[in-house]
DNA sequence: AGTATATGCAACCATATGGTTGCATATATA
DNA sequence: TATATATGCAACCATATGGTTGCATATACT
């Protein structure tokens, strides 16, 4: 059973917490799958530098790699961030945005 | 009007990726306010390495510290966490995590 | 006043991090 | 089969990070 090993969630903050990688994760999540060489073309780095950063998303469990022909396309994985956001949650934090959006909703036209 | 440079979303993702510091961050989220002594109490690492995580964690707004006395104190900035919940629903993510609550809200005995 | 306690400051250290460049290899495509 | 394109690998580099120790200073307590 290869199991994977769950990376911990301060892995997940962790690979938030830089601004080349936050771009990353935001291109990612905004124009889906695609390949390192992509996400590189808009950077302001080296392909190899986004390369490690997708390294270090991988191994937090934010995206996950898959062979195209020749090149790899990267897919975000929305779960690990709802993750977070859970783990947030369990900091006794957002109840009142979580009643503020059943309001809103409630309310609704 | 010293502004003092609202810090970014990846300062507080930073901060919490770290294992010493998201258990300081826990600490105050459970127990309470308190000191960087206190706090170094239980923890496997020196009071000095503390106060650093301490200071990563204040200019990314995540804490506040208030002088009482010769102890100064330090406070868990709750809606600094939220910042970064909302910041995960940006990015299109949770909203089957808020319709997951609102059921369970509306569906309550 | 004298002692205990809390914080502050600074030097120092090993390793991680973020980035680069150069070249090799694999896979399409003309 | 050439040629272009995408990825892979490795060495290298400057700086940041996480941690320590030692000592100074400020504030409380007896």
């Amino acid at each position: 059973m290869s199991n994977r090993a769950e990376p911990a969630i301060t892995d997940v903050f962790f690979a938030l917490g830089d601004d080349t990688r936050l771009a990353v994760v935001r291109r990612l999540a905004e124009q889906g799958t695609q390949s390192a060489t992509r996400l590189s073309d808009g950077a302001h780095v080296t392909r190899q530098a986004i390369v490690k950063h997708l390294q270090v998303l991988e191994n937090a469990g934010l995206v996950s790699p898959e062979r195209r022909g020749r090149e790899v396309l990267y897919t975000l994985n929305q779960q690990r961030l709802q993750q977070a956001q859970q783990f947030l949650d369990s900091m006794s934090v957002g109840w009142d945005r979580a009643i503020e959006r059943l309001r809103q909703f409630v309310e609704a036209p």
